[in-house]
DNA sequence: CGTTAGCACTCTACTCAGATGAGTGCTAAC
DNA sequence: GTTAGCACTCATCTGAGTAGAGTGCTAACG
């Protein structure tokens, strides 16, 4: 348990070296205007803040710096809250005063806004297909081997990909297969998709059809979802700018790491029981190479299910309170944009 | 005109700074077990290349490097052709053997080829949808107010965006300008479409359809061609590995640049006449920042017509022989698997 | 007893001179 | 035309000395 001198204290250390980055010495908490303490009392609240784990010392003769116990519990107890400044709330307020079409589109320009915004790496988790469900089913035939499978979902998001008919699947056979699909499997959510191909249309079409194996085959190859979750990212050289990676090599292994999508689709899915906003701080990441990131968090949803992520990487001396604030207020308008669209 | 000897040893020096990136002295080349002269011998010629401007001097004690004119000579006469290696034949191969479906996830997957092969930067374009075709219109209502429009192109490409559908459309009247659409504009080149839909159906349109003015308005948003080719980007922080990046401000810059998608559009797309592989080098890219990088590019097409181009980024000191070879023989790939695959 | 002034101590970062060595340019000899 | 030899240049490395920021401790103060 901190005494409100502590907490006071921590605040004004972890302020200072949050815009500093340098270690904070006793004289300048001093002489901050809002603490009436001279150095040498500082000094003993710093050793014991230390001795608790709060804070850490480079080398003996310098400063302090935060632990990561002492930005969690900065995290925890000592953000000011509702910190977004009235100049961010104008800048999301045009973003969604902009017309896009395609959902797509929206994430991908707020990737953009959020990185330039808090001069941090953005990373969005475009909308998870998996909660939305069948709107209409398309096989367009291309030429004499190859047709566009076409998925458009509930939520407007058009998925594609080619497909190899056989020869002996006629044009007719295959329009009566679709036509089937789109009266039989429509508002059918896509996660069960194939297993209700199988027990709800197999029968009759093995009865109407003549060459079931193969068309199932086409259907197969169709309907296979590419469950990845696309992932944009954005501001990525943004991380170059912050003073605890000006050498290169650690910041190499963060830029790395940032290029590839399955790492970051992991660490970006919302954790359980995960509501609101959530700050990952150094270690907490399960990679090494973050280990001097954090990662801060919220999701945006459509009819209370979370369908993606929006995240903030910077270094774990980060501006908590302000990203915090610009996360909270995105997520919160791009989830009622949703609502909007499609309700 | 350099002598036979000049060009050797231009040659000895740009291949040994391109894999040592250090200064070369006269000492090292003459150990060469190709060169056959003394170091006071290659001093001399070194001495008259600097005076011609093909080598240069970072300081007077250090050893030479090449000057951009240098690495022009050098891949404009001295590249030793035909120097993809087997390894590099064999991972091209492998990658084409591979069954994508989508050109999307083809041109994805090469630029991590790509990239991860070469260990530089790799920049694709993706196929330009202005020398393709309309395959098939579609307009799939979501609820009361919007609509996907769904545009597939000869190419197998699909291209979505939502719409606002005035209520005073009727569903019906929808089906029959999409049917109508159809039957008169596939085939019709995707960038004449829009003038194409005036001229041709606006007569019959107005005559049929009662909500002719803002029916028109929907169509004009759906087939609005966001002409915007994709840009794929793999490896951009292999950058950091070269050693003339080691300055995290240099690279700040070029990271910076890359994140700017019209820029590399810009830089990309193919110049004309430009047939074949394309050096630039140093400053011949438009881009300050790119001072000190080479970008090299080939294109791929369909039909003989440039559909996008692959390059490779890296910097001036750059294995030119290696990527010209990989660029060269994925580019013939590319072209000849996607003649396969729309012919 | 909590707070503060004073002081000795520690440790990094900076600077500067000297040493090192790679590499050159020039001259003279082969 | 080619090469050996040598004086010279200049970036880089090394180590000593210095400055300064900041601490911890002790003793005094209200």
């Amino acid at each position: 348990m901190l005494t409100e001198r502590q907490r006071m204290i921590l605040n004004a250390i972890v302020d200072d070296y949050i815009s500093s980055a340098e270690p904070i010495g006793s004289r300048s908490i001093s002489k901050r205007g809002d603490v009436g303490y001279s150095p040498a009392t500082i000094r003993n609240e710093m050793a014991d803040l230390e001795e608790l784990g709060y804070l850490e010392q480079p080398h003996t003769s310098a400063g302090r710096i935060p632990s990561h116990k002492g930005y969690r519990y900065y995290v925890d107890h000592l953000v000011p809250w509702n910190s977004a400044g009235t100049a961010e709330m104008g800048t999301i307020r045009a973003f969604f005063a902009e017309k896009l079409n395609a959902t797509e589109q929206v994430i991908q320009h707020a990737a953009m806004i959020l990185s330039n915004m808090t001069n941090y790496t953005s990373i969005l988790l475009g909308p998870e297909v998996f909660h939305t469900s069948l709107r209409h089913f398309q096989l367009l035939p291309l030429d004499g081997n190859n047709a566009v499978a076409i998925i458009v979902t509930s939520t407007g998001q058009v998925e594609n990909r080619t497909v190899q008919i056989p020869p002996e699947i006629s044009l007719s056979e295959m329009e009566k297969v679709v036509n089937l699909l789109n009266s039989k499997l429509v508002n059918v959510p896509l996660y069960k998709l194939k297993s209700q191909l199988y027990s709800e249309l197999g029968e009759e079409m093995q009865r109407h059809i003549s060459h079931y194996e193969e068309l199932m085959q086409v259907l197969d190859q169709a309907l296979e979802s590419d469950h990845d979750q696309r992932i944009y990212l954005s501001g990525a050289a943004n991380m170059l700018t912050q003073p605890e990676f000006k050498d290169v090599d650690k910041v190499k292994t963060i830029l790395d790491l940032l290029e590839e999508t399955p790492t970051l689709l992991k660490m970006l899915s919302p954790v359980s029981g995960g509501t609101g906003i959530q700050v990952r701080i150094g270690t907490e990441n399960k990679h090494e190479a973050f280990a001097h990131c954090s990662l801060i968090t919220a999701t945006y949803s459509l009819d209370g299910k979370a369908l993606g992520s929006i995240g903030i990487l910077g270094p774990t001396r980060m501006e908590y309170a302000r990203v915090m604030g610009i996360l909270g207020i995105l997520s919160r308008d791009l989830t009622a944009m949703l609502a909007h669209w499609y309700k």
